[in-house]
DNA sequence: GCGCGTATTGACACTCGGTGACAGCAGCGA
DNA sequence: TCGCTGCTGTCACCGAGTGTCAATACGCGC
């Protein structure tokens, strides 16, 4: 994901490519074993294997099977949370919201040739999808933080920020699962479109601060 | 949770009620344990011999250790969706959907005493919450699906039916995390009513048919 | 009461995921 | 060149989970 070959830092020691190198070449195996193979008949001793070290490497460089394949979504769960807080403050929830999913959705469907059959894999499988729906809920975490922080909310009473991040992170998924279930077919874009257009009169329905206000998200 | 001990059936012959009773004492034996030492520091051995079986006795009735937990809970998805159904079909999904999480809710926060303990388990351990988020994504489907019957939509292309049930389930498992975090002090059947307040608008907002509704926010 | 099919169980052996410990080896600065 | 550090492979180990098999207990027809 992150492109550091391209500037020439001085300071990324060989030892710090090497080290990327093996990661990498793990999950290129991993990827295509476990995608043609099918999750559990491949074994990490297979995917260590094929990727050239042994199984203790293995686990130095990933927790568990599961992480191999779900780390590879895992930025996306930052760059979510970083398009969020690049958003405009007076943006209303919505709207921040929608583009905080969309635009890494967008990112992650532009290369649907790679991405296409790991979300097909995770979606299809249930260690998988559990492990996913696991780091989802820390996404929703990290959103809802942003979110108290964005709309200066008391976390500790008010149930809208999680409520409004689970609702984002709902249509991301179903967004994902239209998106794999159309084999790439279906536009994210338009997915994500239609699915805030259901949330989002919950989302703009928001009363600010404490008070039982009824003052209207600024738009 | 089934009573088929007071109807005089005739024919819960014996090894039913002996399988029956294996089942409750690993159940038991199980949650004890977890609870009292930590559900990695518990091996299947000791909850089996804790209940006079054998560990492969213990993988005839669950199919997990995550599984003996979870279990524990799994009616509640069954309930939810029967309640649904049971909703009159003109109500508005919105009610609906709040009687459908609230009812199970509060018949499990009605033993708190037991079901407390579980909860709070489930939500702290990676493990154990992964397995329980896996299996309200079937009651989302289930619930999904019996929103699409009641409102007669088309499945297919719809997003509302998933996204309505994501949102209740979403306000399920927010009202579960404040409840579990407030050792039972807080008001389910309130938490309930104030994430409902949250999603309703959204709820509310449906327009049948299968016109995507791009309305403004109402308000 | 007696034999027989069926269901349940414990014991054993095995695979695989995952971890700790240790020794060997490459890079790198003094 | 020495020594330090970080990475690696090997080995031993534990626990989860499964297949197999013999033994046992239940239910049923006789």
């Amino acid at each position: 994901m992150y492109d550091e070959a391209m500037s020439s830092r001085p300071h990324v020691s060989l030892a710090q490519r090497k080290r990327q190198l093996v990661s990498d070449e793990l999950t290129q195996a991993a990827l295509q074993l476990l995608a043609q193979k099918g999750f559990d008949a491949v074994t990490i001793d297979e995917i260590a294997t094929a990727a050239g070290v042994s199984k203790r490497t293995f686990f130095r460089y990933f927790a568990s099977k599961e992480d191999v394949v779900v780390q590879f979504l895992a930025d996306m769960g930052n760059d979510i949370r970083a398009e969020l807080a690049a958003r405009p403050t007076k943006e209303r929830p919505s709207v921040a919201l929608q583009h905080a999913i969309a635009v890494p959705l967008a990112a992650c469907a532009d290369h649907s040739d790679r991405a296409l059959p790991v979300v097909q894999l995770i979606l299809r499988t249930p260690a998988l999808y559990a492990r996913f729906l696991e780091r989802q809920a820390q996404w929703r975490d990290d959103l809802s933080a942003e979110l108290v922080a964005r709309l200066d909310l008391d976390a500790d009473t008010d149930l809208y920020p999680r409520m409004a991040a689970g609702m984002a992170l709902n249509a991301f998924d179903a967004a994902l699962q239209r998106w794999s279930g159309s084999d790439g077919t279906e536009d994210p874009a338009a997915l994500i479109d239609r699915a805030f257009a259901v949330i989002a009169p919950a989302l703009n329905a928001w009363r600010g601060g404490k008070s039982a206000g009824l003052a209207a998200p600024p738009g």
